[in-house]
DNA sequence: ACTCGTTTTGTGCGCGCACACATAATTTTT
DNA sequence: AAAAATTATGTGTGCGCGCACAAAACGAGT
């Protein structure tokens, strides 16, 4: 009772005209003499009308339609996870008539995002969500998609320079920063430290490259014992990689791997599990399956988790 | 399209009787005569009806009371916090007819809580959050409350004999045993642990010892270096307590706190940092503004979160 | 066969909003 | 000054559901 809700109603009694003028000026679509909107904001802006969106959605009953352009899913469990959210939202949702289409493009291969992202656009959804671990094929297409009037949630990868709607996802930087703090906890002796990124493309992929910025910044701050920072690109498909970790991990001085990349991760901790390399402390990214069997070993000493799942889902509720 | 919504008016179309019919059958109110009910239950089972929650909610309009029978918020930021929750959710709220209402009780009274609990019976609400600190005091309370019918939801801490409807919160042993391994990770040297329940009665408060026996049973399973772990109560507002905790410094084998409430972690910071302490491991619980002075400046080691605000919120929203 | 009770079934209304359409009040044109 | 065009305003309808109530069907008794 005193949490009298107002309604469109109520405004129209208060301001002397109809339901339907009130309507008008709301949605702002004319057709209104300039008395009558007077009459109707004023009343507007003595009390704080709150539409109720249950009511709203109900009549509207619109369908909208939602793309999910991320790297496929059955290349990597982590964004089989990402999928997984998806797939969540997905029947969450799904009542209220939004539909989610996933447009899965190949990892590695930038022309496959082009590509998808051209099939998307001519798609013509009312939202998109995407992970842009390209930098430079981006930014194009964030355009073409704001051109369009195409909302869309970046999430995974920060790229300001987009300005989506909404970025859901973690900090890279501080990200990597938080890796080195539990790099450096109780590590009493000095050596060398290892950033891995293990990807086809981690020149482009800024999120890596902010995580490392993140990692060596907070050793430039943190500076006993003292460290040196060396980092690594290795493809793990390729045939050499095996050989470039040996090389590697045969440094009687390294300390610690960090693993900027979720799936790498867990290559690296069967490695070292390998040569009972015990001593040489293990950070990496997310809870997989794979990676979960290390941690609980204790060949892995930690997993940042970003928790992909909950960020896809987080980031469709969003549009 | 594809993804056609079946209403209760296609449902009775497809078995031949009116809407009428199938809402009695669907809410089994009787009045429907046998081979009525035999048609639409055949429909029923063959394609899987999904009441549109949106419509429901519009009709009834009905007005719920929620409880939420907390420690007093103003004596304690951590409640503080779960207040915080409260207050959004309760915004978030607000127009679907919820309203949320605040029965603090006295920390360290029990006899408060049992009082402000029948306080809450007696107001009849349609739903009760609480967090049921004390474990003796809590069970009649939630009989009564099933008895009465009224739904509660539990967070913070966990009563599982309580079957409420559903628990919001951490595993207090899980938690335990992550802040043991925390305080393993990297120690290599043997000493003292101190276990410190810095609360007025922690003898009564299951999370609490809980999260003691998490942390004693991961260093039964990992056992070098050897660690001699003792356990503390001390009630901060006892004026004897800087005594303590004085005395307990002193101790030249002292490796690590673990401090199980998230109140006391700083206060213990604060007398570490004033001798400084620095080698002495500090883990407590919980983001309050005060640990975390303490985490950047390195006195707190780790603070395991326990997120009171969106425990609060989420807990809101399951009811 | 007709009325009266009882059970069964169908219909109508409202929740709050958006949007379409019908009416009313203007202004412009002839 | 009347008709036509334009603009302003009001009313109606439906979204899907729950619930109240009207209508119909059925039996039983006279």
């Amino acid at each position: 009772m005193n949490t009298k809700n107002i309604r469109i109603k109520d405004i129209a009694t208060l301001a002397g005209v109809s339901t339907g003028t009130v309507d008008r000026v709301l949605h702002k679509r004319g057709r209104v003499s300039k008395a009558a909107e007077e009459k109707v904001r004023k009343i507007l802006n003595e009390i704080e009308y709150k539409p109720n969106p249950i009511a709203r959605s109900l009549g509207s009953n619109k369908k909208y339609r939602i793309i999910a352009l991320i790297p496929d899913p059955a290349q990597n469990p982590y964004w089989e996870q990402a999928n997984q959210g998806l797939i969540q939202a997905q029947t969450e949702w799904a009542r209220y008539g939004i539909q989610i289409e996933l447009f899965p493009f190949d990892m590695g291969g930038k022309e496959s995002f082009k590509k998808k992202a051209q099939e998307v656009l001519s798609a013509q959804p009312d939202g998109v969500l995407t992970a842009p671990i390209y930098y430079d094929e981006a930014l194009p297409v964030f355009n073409l998609f704001k051109n369009h009037s195409i909302p869309y949630v970046l999430f995974n990868t920060n790229i300001p320079a987009a300005h989506p709607l909404s970025f859901i996802g973690q900090d890279s930087f501080q990200s990597g920063k938080v890796a080195a703090g539990l790099m450096h906890f109780g590590q009493h002796l000095s050596g060398t430290l290892a950033v891995l990124h293990l990807d086809e493309d981690s020149h482009n992929s800024i999120h890596l490259l902010e995580k490392e910025r993140g990692f060596r910044d907070y050793f430039s701050n943190n500076g006993h014992p003292a460290f040196e920072i060396t980092e690594f690109n290795f493809n793990p498909e390729d045939p050499d990689f095996p050989g470039h970790l040996q090389h590697l991990l045969s440094d009687s001085k390294l300390r610690g791997i960090f693993v900027s990349t979720s799936r790498g991760t867990s290559v690296v901790a069967s490695s070292l599990e390998k040569r009972g390399k015990k001593d040489i402390r293990l950070i990496g990214y997310d809870m997989l399956t794979e990676n979960l069997k290390y941690l609980r070993s204790g060949t892995i000493d930690f997993l940042i988790n970003q928790n992909p799942k909950r960020q896809a889902f987080l980031g469709i509720s969003h549009l």
